[in-house]
RNA sequence: CGGGGUGUAGCGUAGCCCGGUAUCGCGCCACGUUUGGGACGUGGAGGCCGUCAGUUCGAAUCUGGCCACCCCGACCA
């Protein structure tokens, strides 16, 4: 397999599908706009799953799992969200083949059986989760409900990319029921925490929180909550939202419990997810022109141990060392993998390693057993040093320690400067075409200027940041007033 | 879905205009020599030329449909 990549200033998306190929992390499949996600990338993120549902277990939320399909009657209730999907859904109407007459060895589609509902392949889970929801909910002691799903949802894209955006996707959809406003709005928030908490400290990407403007808003939301991350290149990704649904669900399913005092009251509602978008947005925020760099908290590898020796004997020798080293960061719960395989030689695996992200590679050779050393080498910054051997286990958990740290100052660092404050719409257009990232400009607050900007630049708003503090100003485009700066971007 | 491009061995390609069963490199297999940054030698295997149909004695090559991917739009987590 030829591993030269292209550079990522010479072409950043070849760049990218480039990476995720040759890495291993996941493939183009036989079906249109689906991916198959390869052991490599599947392991990352299952890093990811477990991480996420730790953190959704510590604020009291559990798993469960619903249909993959909604009869559309269902799908239907809830007004905007079904509006705001159906034109990117996947409908089962039939259930039965049969072999083709007129084709020996073909088959088609029964017409015989077709079903007297069609079913809509979910493209997210409110609906089925809410018509659920109301047989379980009476009363007040029945809430809230806290309740996870781990799924695939389907979502028919025009154009689709690796881990991005794909037809076909993995994720986790929050589903929480409450007795009051205040207490849907504290989860929705809070969750939005649990989001930027686990971008920030597990994937090292620095986000902005915010909330969504009217028109970026989820289908079926009352605010939608987001936390918007700036790749390399300068354009933004929506990493996680998390939306407060208000009563819309409960009024389309009729989802009603009784109060202490005995009233009828409908239910409250949040949704949040996460998906396998994330990938994307750990590759496009750390990897270089060698290949992925893995945050360590995230690599399913963090170490590697690379022999170099002459002959069996050599290798032996090497090996006696090598595995004493990897018992001892393997009881620190480092995970290690000590790579003596007679088929390639070290500077291939050197190589291979670099490519594939793995944080630290440790590689031993005769010379370090005369002198009891180690090189060691970081993945992020591509240096090597010389060390002893005594202390190793110590000083690689540290190491680990500050290459999460240092990928994340180095992302935050490149988020703000490529964060710029506008004042004129020249400036505005001047920046996207020439810097790009984010801007800070004064909005006027209607959907009419942000659909212009928009028509005009291809900026949208990502979000009004939630850390913003209040400051009077002029629209840049309409001139009128404004009372804080909103955030702009070109968007994946 | 509209415009443009591409599709030949696992990967990258030559051949296509001017029709006669496919070139080269990397990778793969065997053996030997090697092993501190993608080793070298010798021998070998691997291809219904994206797919379906048409033209033709004969199609990678000509014509049409379809599929997939890439770029630009529209759409979007």
């Amino acid at each position: 397999m030829s591993k030269e990549l292209t550079k990522r200033g010479e072409d950043y998306s070849k760049w990218y599908n480039d990476l995720v190929v040759k890495a291993d992390l996941a493939d183009h499949s036989a079906v249109r706009g689906c991916m198959v996600i390869k052991p490599y990338g599947y392991s990352i993120w299952e890093n990811m799953q477990k991480a996420l549902d730790k953190m959704f277990k510590d604020t009291g939320h559990q798993n469960a799992y619903f249909p993959l399909f909604i009869p559309k009657s269902l799908f239907e209730a809830e007004e905007k969200n079904a509006e705001g999907f159906a034109k990117e859904c996947a409908i089962v109407t039939h259930y039965r083949l049969k072999t083709d007459p007129n084709n020996k060895g073909k088959l088609i589609v029964d017409p015989e059986a077709k079903l007297e509902e069609e079913l809509i392949v979910r493209p997210t889970s409110e609906a089925i989760i809410w018509n659920t929801y109301k047989g379980w909910i009476e009363s007040y002691r029945d809430l809230p409900i806290l309740v996870n799903q781990w799924a695939n949802v389907v979502r028919w894209e025009m154009r689709t990319r690796l881990f991005l955006r794909t037809a076909e996707f993995l994720w986790q959809e929050g589903h929480t029921a409450h007795a009051t406003k205040d207490e849907a709005i504290a989860e929705t928030r809070q969750m939005l925490e649990v989001y930027a908490d686990f971008v920030e400290n597990w994937m090292a990407v620095p986000v902005v929180k915010g909330v969504k403007t009217a028109n970026e808003r989820f289908a079926g939301a009352d605010d939608t909550y987001c936390i918007e991350a700036l790749m390399q290149d300068g354009k933004a990704l929506q990493a996680g939202t998390s939306h407060f649904l208000g009563q819309n669900f409960a009024k389309a399913f009729d989802v009603k419990y009784v109060t202490k005092d005995n009233k009828q009251e409908y239910v409250w509602a949040t949704s949040w997810g996460v998906s396998t978008r994330l990938m994307g947005a750990l590759i496009m925020s750390h990897s270089d022109d060698n290949g992925l760099v893995l945050p360590p908290k995230l690599a399913s590898t963090q170490v590697v141990i690379v022999p170099i020796y002459k002959g069996d004997e050599g290798l032996a020798k090497v090996s006696i060392v090598a595995n004493e080293i990897k018992k001892k960061l393997q009881a620190k719960g480092i995970s290690v993998k000590y790579d003596d395989r007679d088929s390639q030689r070290p500077g291939w695996k050197f190589a291979e390693y670099e490519l594939k992200g793995i944080p630290v590679r440790i590689a031993i050779g005769e010379r370090d057993l005369a002198n009891g050393t180690v090189e060691v080498a970081r993945r992020d910054t591509l240096t090597k040093e010389t060390v002893a051997i005594e202390g190793i286990d110590n000083l690689i958990e540290n190491l680990l320690t500050e290459i999460q740290a240092s990928l994340f100052e180095k992302a935050k660092a490149r988020t703000e400067n490529l964060t710029t404050k506008v004042e004129t719409f020249d400036e505005f257009k001047k920046v996207l075409d020439e810097k790009s990232g984010f801007i800070l400009a004064h909005w006027d607050g209607t959907s009419e200027t942000e659909e212009k900007i928009k028509e005009e630049t291809k900026a949208t708003i990502r979000c009004i940041p939630l850390n913003n503090t209040p400051e009077s100003g002029v629209c840049v485009y309409s001139g009128k007033p404004s009372t804080q700066r909103v955030l702009f971007a070109r968007a994946y």
